[in-house]
DNA sequence: ACCAAAAGGCGAAACGTTTCGCCTATGCGT
DNA sequence: ACGCATAGGCGAAACGTTTCGCCTTTTGGT
């Protein structure tokens, strides 16, 4: 039922040759252009990828592996990759891992049965066996938000390191000494971020108690629970550093169901999400990450990688942070 | 580099259309068939799908349009339909509508350029002259969510018109005389919702008040400004029924930075999101969509018309809802 | 006016499957 | 023992492109 370039062929008396070197962008005498150009209209013509694919060996499709399709911040993430992705004629396949990495590890061979030409990754832990079947493949593989432990990808991020260590210093500053940190220990990004608060807690002269570390999972529940052990202590902090979304969440439901409320008797320094700044009260304090350009950068460098013949080495682009200030944080004494 | 069908031939000795055929779950010799198993093992084959869909004219992909990528709601839905096409073979390729009726036309006629063999959609109004080419191309459109008026397209759903009634009989149940209801008036599902308000507003021998009417987009800042708007009134409504996750959130926003409080000064019926239930205090009160069983229903649905040789009428699938009950609704005297 | 280079065009092979029509054993009932 | 149905297998064509190598025409410099 669809037209193809053979009908073209009919139309114009021109070779199939001469048509798919108009269709890939090659010279053609004007005139013949335009005659191709009408029969294309005329018969409604369309590519067909898949015979185009058969012999490029290209699908024109980029996997996306998210650790969660159902966070906002994937999702906003989501949003602008396929922008990028469609301009240039890519379709986005999408594969969620739900935070768990044997579904993580599946996805990549599903993308890889699927023959996309490249992938990005927000991937679930720091750990990056999984990704051995997409590099056996030499299908390019960018990660994003997220690095790995011996990383050799590229990689789109921010300095989590540095911002936390910033988000920590805005708890200090406000003189806050006994400061709590709630944390993702399974992947690069939580660690990092640690790292970050732990070294400023240092900075100032100061240590990070034991029960006021809290490692766990990336989740709205490890938030919560840390943050009920929180105030459940005799020794309570006084300022809280919640590293991502989920766990702020968590966190500061659990302090809307105590009977303590923030900032009076609890500050909170929070992570990543823009709806949360203003749907709470009060507004939070928040570090912000470049999501757009994040997006965006992560799907045009998987681009160039497919383009590239030789294989470069990996380059990491880190992004800068901004602090939102709300009203999460109270200025002691 | 990869092995392919000829590969398996010279291992063996049988013919391509031998292997094919087992590939394709026909009939083979038990002796031939464990000769086909090893070499496919030994040989890491895997079927190329793009030679395959040159011949049976299908891509194994499916395309989902969604109204806005970012929003929870969709990002849930995506989780349970991707598992589905997974489990089958089948790639979900999405594309964002942004909540605007041209990028969304402009997704359909890309997605069909992709050749996807089924498109799931949630659209974002309640007109339905973009899926034209769909129907040309003659791919199987479901819809999810949302119909359209004068809809000729399978659809799974709830009945938002019953919904929206029950939602209403709470307010009214707990004796509130003066209610609001904020919605959005550009999609089918909103303007049921509104249907269902008022049906139930108006059995109860009440009317709704202009002031108290609020169409606009679906959008957390129509749900803000509306919200607002009602709190200033010299002649405030004592409860809000929120018809959707936007705007229930931007209502609550808008309590929280106002001077009032709810359920104290203000009562809200809300809709749709399971997070905001625990995130806000109080817990919210709100209408619960089966969205696993939502999702789930529709990839089948997709992926049986796909099989379908017959163009059998559309089905809709309504499923039911249920009220969680928190206590963001005041009982009054 | 001549020649070299460049531009444009063409036919045919190739990509890796599925499927159609046909052929050959095999097994079964009588 | 005979014939017939059937299971299993095969070769070849088809799907709709791109690309390679080669040929012809045009262009531009001297």
């Amino acid at each position: 039922m669809p037209s193809t370039i053979r009908d073209i062929k009919e139309r114009t008396g021109l070779s199939l040759a001469t048509i798919s070197k108009y269709l890939n962008g090659g010279n053609v005498l004007p005139e013949n252009k335009e005659k191709i150009e009408i029969a294309i209209k005329e018969l409604n013509y369309q590519v067909n990828e898949m015979a185009r694919g058969l012999v490029t060996n290209k699908t024109r499709s980029i996997g996306v592996l998210v650790h969660n399709v159902a966070s906002i911040f994937c999702g906003l993430l989501l949003r602008y990759i396929g922008d990028v992705l469609k301009e240039n004629g890519y379709s986005m396949i999408i594969c969620d891992a739900r935070d768990d990495e044997a579904n993580q590890a599946e996805s990549i061979k599903f993308l890889l049965s699927k023959k996309v030409d490249g992938i990005i990754v927000i991937p679930v832990s720091d750990k990056g066996d999984f990704l051995k079947p997409a590099v056996a493949a030499k299908v390019p593989v960018v990660l994003m938000d997220r690095s790995l432990r011996n990383c050799d990808f590229d990689c789109v991020r921010i300095n989590n390191r540095e911002a936390a260590y910033k988000a920590t210093n805005e708890l200090l500053k406000n003189g806050h000494k006994k400061n709590a940190v709630i944390y993702s220990a399974h992947n690069y990004t939580g660690l990092q971020r640690y790292k970050g608060f732990v070294e400023a807690i240092e900075d100032a002269g100061l240590t990070v108690e034991k029960d006021f570390d809290k490692p766990g999972f990336h989740s709205i529940e490890h938030g919560y629970e840390s943050m009920k052990q929180l105030l459940a202590l005799k020794n309570k902090p006084t300022g809280v550093f919640t590293t991502n979304y989920e766990v702020t969440l968590g966190a500061v439901m659990a302090v809307n169901e105590s009977k303590y409320s923030c900032p009076e008797d609890i500050s909170i320094m929070g992570f990543d999400n823009l709806i949360l700044t203003h749907i709470v009260q009060p507004k939070m304090t928040m570090v912000i990450q470049p999501m757009k350009e994040m997006g965006k950068r992560a799907a045009n460098l998987v681009l160039k990688r497919i383009g590239d013949k030789e294989h470069e080495p990996p380059i990491e682009y880190i992004l800068g942070t901004k602090i939102e200030k709300g009203n999460s944080i109270k200025k002691l004494n």
